[in-house]
RNA sequence: GAAAGGAGGCGAGGCGACCGCGGCACGGCUGAGUUUGCUCAGUGCGUGCUGAGGAAAGUCCGGGCUCCCCCAUGGCCAGGCCUGCUGGGUAACGCCCAGUGCGGGUGACCGUGAGGAUAGUGCCACAGAAACACACCGCCGAUGGCCCCGGCUUUUGCCCAGGCACAGGUAAGGGUGCAAAGGUGCGGUAAGAGCGCACCAGCAGCAUCGAGAGGUGCUGGCUCGGUAAACCCCAGCCGGGAGCAAGGCGAAGAACCAAGGUUGGCCAUGUGCCUGUUCUGCUCAAACAUGCCGCUUGAGGCCUGUGGUAACACAGGUCCUAGAGAGAUGGUCGCCCCUGGAGAGGGGUCCAUUCCAUGGAGACCUCCCAGGAACAGAACCCGGCUUAUGUCCUGCUUUCCAAC
């Protein structure tokens, strides 16, 4: 569910290995184990403020980019630690998702990295000054194929 | 010193910090219930412990475990085996160890698909005369036959020299072929041939050594093509099928049909088992990989001792080391270590030239830079095999060269 509405956003910036796609955030997709218990009870009381704040990003690797689990895993990181290091400058409330296409496999790493510093500076995601960080889903998940 | 052979080991150098991920424990927080003690569930929170391999791989063998076929045992037959020198090891194996034969190497050593072709049947393309059976070329033609010089004789006939290649002999030589009926030599013969002899190879018998495969010696008659991953024979072994998405518990859950059931076959034995409190089977339709167990303590690792050439076995001690459920191990930094640098500085010392000095080489020290890999990622668990991988490490052995 929350995948299918990510895939139905209108915000997707395209490169040649990698597709973004920036949704706005609805907590009532979001099942009760991916929420924690203190968002549970903040979401209670001001819904609206909770998705101004909320950040939640996935990394989608497919099936079709490498058959072996390892290079999956490997590229997973790859972009999951990229995400990290800039979670403090990113603006809040929004959903990311971000696919690899088949050929990333073969993309080298400084490659995918340029790319990924690309499409954020295209998406406006980022901003100047630091943000105080309270909890940020990162969660990512090697997805098989729908 | 060089070249080679073989054995064993290691596998992101070591220590630490931070961030991130899987699992477990405790705590916090949230929610529900509550007999107000607590219990259950969820955690984007905290702390601690812990977290891939020698091949985790290929899925090629052997097992454990689970369910189904199917009530068990024994016998005979059928069936299966990509088991096939001998002895041992092992839970078992097509694996491992030791040995035998054959082949290769100067040697250390290496390779070996190594039962039977004298139980029988089949096949041996093309070529070739012939592929369990022969005569194309060739050689011979002793013995028969024909022709014929000469001699004896009246003739018949007899003796002798020569010729023909008709009958026939031969398997030496040529040619064909992966393969042609033991090999070499001497004798022998018309020509030849195990026809005879010597040695070698092979076969059979006897003796002897060995646990055995086999080894050694003697004697004998002289001789037998290949193929069994062709059928087959012999010996040995064997219930079959599916596989952890096995399977069990829980949750959910609609309807119908049949009444008995049982191993590849046969026989025998037994007081066999299940069966209307719904077992079992078939067909149709629909839904579903969602909670818990199975799940990691095992033919387990390490150390010591004993037995054994060894594989291995036994005894004692010690350790517990991933357990996810679409699948977790990666980054950054610091110090030390190792390797490389025709990078910088210092430099005991050595060499050359005209002393001072200049030029060159350089053990070692300091700093700087780069690097520390490859093959590859647990998915129920073991024992093997095979394949992939490194300027890696450590003993041992052989041959050649040099020195003593």
């Amino acid at each position: 569910m929350v995948f299918n509405h990510l895939y139905r956003a209108r915000a997707r910036f395209h490169d040649s290995n990698l597709i973004l796609r920036v949704g706005s955030p609805n907590l009532q997709h979001l099942k009760p184990g991916l929420m924690g218990s203190r968002i549970r009870a903040a979401v209670k009381h001001n819904s609206a403020a909770v998705c101004q704040e909320d950040l939640r990003f996935a990394v989608v690797v497919s099936k079709k980019v490498s058959k072996r689990a390892v290079i999956r895993n490997r590229l997973r990181r790859l972009l999951h630690h990229a995400f990290m290091k800039d979670v403090s400058r990113l603006r809040r409330g929004h959903w990311l998702l971000l696919s690899l296409k088949p050929e990333a496999a073969q993309r080298s790493k400084d490659q995918l990295l340029q790319e990924w510093n690309d499409l954020l500076r295209r998406s406006g995601l980022r901003c100047e000054h630091e943000q105080y960080v309270p909890a940020a889903l990162i969660r990512a998940e090697p997805h098989v194929h729908v």
